[in-house]
DNA sequence: TTGATAGTGAAGTGAATGCTTCACTAATGA
DNA sequence: TCATTAGTGAAGCATTCACTTCACTATCAA
């Protein structure tokens, strides 16, 4: 249960919260166990454990239960994603300058 | 009015709801009129302008009002904030890599 | 076995969001 | 001049969101 493939609304919209993206920027430096995220946050448990199913639906996080300790760590596919939309739509420029001299000349 | 420095918050924020992702789809083959943006999308004028806002204070997006018509065009500033934000949380991972061995041996 | 510790699930709450309608201004063109 | 077209602003509404509390399960350690 939760897992899905990344899909670029669900990585935007999980990465508009700064909550989410905190947890993020922490995730960066090492993983890190639910209540390890959430002591220096200062929101419960249960609010991290939200955020980290919509960070894992958008294929930015992966958690790993062992014992009672669930690990969370990042997920390098919803990041590839992210970078090829973001890759596409800012390399975009260039074709589009490149265009510009048809569009001084017509339409 | 509106303008502001692109700010990665907002870039997600904005990006998070499909009908301005339609939107700026729309805008990546040329510049549109808000009527001719609200068309297709089956939107009122108004909400159109309210995407708009939003995807202008991100950045993403420019406008300038010409007679009674405001043209709309992607802004390569708020792109450009993404893709850098993108590049470094993706390459993070060749340095994460590198970083293995330590964490094999240590904490 | 018993008492912490780690996390989950359901339900509720207040605030933010996306959208609409209505009323209005400004430009255009017949 | 007068009807049409393009867009804006305010207000209202239903839905989604982020968060909390409370109750509960599972694991670990003494």
């Amino acid at each position: 249960m939760g897992k899905r493939e990344p899909e670029i609304g669900r990585i935007f919209h999980a990465l508009g919260d700064p909550m989410r993206r905190a947890i993020v920027e922490r995730l960066r430096e090492r993983p890190h166990s639910v209540s390890a995220l959430a002591g220096p946050l200062k929101i419960t448990l249960t609010a991290v454990g939200q955020h980290l199913k919509v960070l894992e639906e958008a294929g930015l996080v992966r958690t790993e239960k062992l014992g009672r300790v669930r690990t969370v760590r990042l997920d390098a596919e919803g990041f590839a994603v992210l970078e090829a939309w973001a890759a596409e739509h800012k390399g975009e420029w260039a074709r589009r300058l490149d265009r510009l001299g048809d569009l001084l000349g017509g339409e």
